[in-house]
DNA sequence: AAGCATAACGATACTCATTCTCGTTTCGCA
DNA sequence: TGCGAAACGAGAATGAGTATCGTTATGCTT
């Protein structure tokens, strides 16, 4: 009951992610076609941010050319949010505003990723802070990413 | 004066960098070559995270190819930084062990990125926090990461 | 409900940062 | 002075990501 529970909530998520998803591209001019929602689909779906080639096997009828086209227009719509620089893949995640707030913990050697929040208290202090940094140097700040990098529990075994 | 004792105390640092740096690349049976010295000291007198094509401007008798190689030397030392992933280019700096533990902002404009330390109690807090939710994860720590994007002063301006 | 303007598609060619190759040069040591 | 190993550096190769362009699907108007 509690599985039909999640799985109802889950649903309830994934409408509305859509709708969401919908007015934003329609605000940029664009359609919400089935490519654009088979991706919103699978980035929601796997819970943590996807490479091209991750993205391309669990969207297995979107071709690769309209993957990354389509992913610069979700992008561009505010929607989708690019992340480079953990290996030489960049990857994939929902907006922070479907999201909400989070980080990452990034395994070095095999690349995985996985989400992380902040206690509130701690996030909210290091923003004020951030904030007040930002100011003091001019710069007009939009957001942080913060990264914890360290090894997973497979690879730390598999360090002979 | 001041300046003549700024001097004076960069020359001190950079000669402590410089053997730090050879006895590192000792200890990885390699040699501390005039093109690795060359590389060094233009990281050093950056102080900020450089490009490659800004590292073949500042080190402009090392050939593109032995800059490629040498920064993945130094880097294998544990002397020098790779980070990917703020626009196109990668971009090199000091190992923290050389350069301090700190943090960059970021233009996410024009890709400018500085040099932030935060103050030592959040940082402290931080840390402790990072290691007890990695811990919680089975990961095991080796660093974080910590960007603060934004625009900087002449971006916003130019923003029209 | 047929035509039409426009958006999206997708196979393929291309770009360009980075890596690899390999013959040449330099270095450190005997 | 010679010798083996390390470093060099110009050019070729790689590969993630982008641009092209003829084709196909969509939605709007009459």
């Amino acid at each position: 009951m509690s599985a039909m529970a999640g799985s109802k909530a889950a649903a309830a998520r994934a409408a509305e992610l859509h709708s969401a998803a919908g007015a934003a591209l329609l605000r940029h001019g664009v359609r919400y076609t089935t490519h654009r929602r088979t991706l919103m689909t699978a980035l929601n779906e796997a819970g943590q941010p996807l490479t091209i080639p991750q993205l391309i096997e669990a969207a297995s009828r979107v071709p690769q050319s309209s993957v990354y086209r389509n992913l610069a227009i979700l992008e561009e719509a505010g929607i989708v949010h690019r992340m480079p620089g953990i290996d030489d893949f960049a990857r994939y995640e929902l907006a922070e505003h479907l999201m909400g707030h989070h980080h990452h913990l990034v395994c070095s050697t095999c690349g995985v990723v996985e989400d992380v929040i902040l206690p509130p208290a701690l996030e909210s202090e290091l923003e004020d802070e951030l904030k007040r940094i930002a100011r003091r140097r001019g710069f007009t700040l939009s957001s942080h990413r913060l990264d914890l990098v360290g090894d997973c529990t497979s690879c730390d075994r598999a360090r002979a």
